[in-house]
DNA sequence: TCTTGAACCTCTAGTGACTAGAGGAATTAT
DNA sequence: ATAATTCCTCTAGTCACTAGAGGTTCAAGA
């Protein structure tokens, strides 16, 4: 049986985020010792690591509760599953091109000034006039 | 003179951003009428338009508020400006870049996955089994 | 066995940039 | 004059945590 420390070091996720997710339903009640302390077993390490491994996917606690569910379901077709990757990626791929847009207008407002006061710095004045823009944004 | 509406519509900012953005002290307080209502001028309508095309580019409140300050001394150097830019868009790039590495992931996750069930469906034990991961997260 | 110090408990509040809603006053149009 | 709209302030909610207060339990050494 592993505290709720333990638990955390050996997953490098901290002990309130832990409680945080148990809180949220994706970790489920843990047992408590006499003393009211969680404690935990393997399993939960397990799903401890794969809570975090989807977080760090960048996939939503709502999304994650579902995979949860989905596995205890292992006869299931997974459909469901990939569909909740896909629609990340897609959402991935979106902010993937509105930051582009971002580096490329920053890029040109940024090479665009050479001035030396900011009376007649680009920045200042690209943020000032949006016609100077290239796209809209 | 405009009311706190007529420059909502004018700008496409909505009423309590509006408002917001003079509690967060980027838009000064504004004059009032006799019923205490927020009463605006053209200048007002300019600072909006800025503050808007900053926020757009994704530069935060505290930089917001410095480059207002700085656009208020027309005969400084414009290095300060030109850093907050450039600092965010080495932040941009990074952001763009973790995204990247997250398509990636997610793609290869998604392509390997052939199952039909949630048993053997790839999605799934990606996420359960860090090992599987190409690099690292 | 006792004591000390670390780790644990719950609960509340804060982060950023808004957004939503309550309850009431002012303004504008009819 | 009245009705509809807009405005005011204030509070609370969003997301995924993080920080802190104030108090309890546990594990190790004396």
């Amino acid at each position: 049986m592993l505290s709720i420390g333990d638990l955390s070091k050996r997953t490098g996720v901290k002990v309130p985020t832990i409680r945080y997710y148990e809180q949220m339903g994706l970790m489920g009640a843990a047992e408590r010792s006499e003393g009211n302390q969680r404690r935990y077993e393997k399993t939960d390490l397990e799903r401890l690591a794969f809570i975090r491994h989807a977080r760090d996917l960048g996939l939503d606690i709502p999304a994650i509760r579902e995979l949860i569910a989905l596995s205890r379901h292992p006869e299931m077709p997974c459909a469901d599953a990939d569909k909740i990757a896909a629609d990340h990626l897609v959402a991935v791929r979106e902010k993937i091109a509105k930051l582009q847009r971002l580096e490329h207008e920053l890029e040109r407002i940024i090479s665009h000034c050479d001035g030396h006061s900011i009376e007649d710095c680009y920045v200042i004045r690209a943020l000032s006039d949006h016609g100077l823009c290239d796209g809209e944004h």
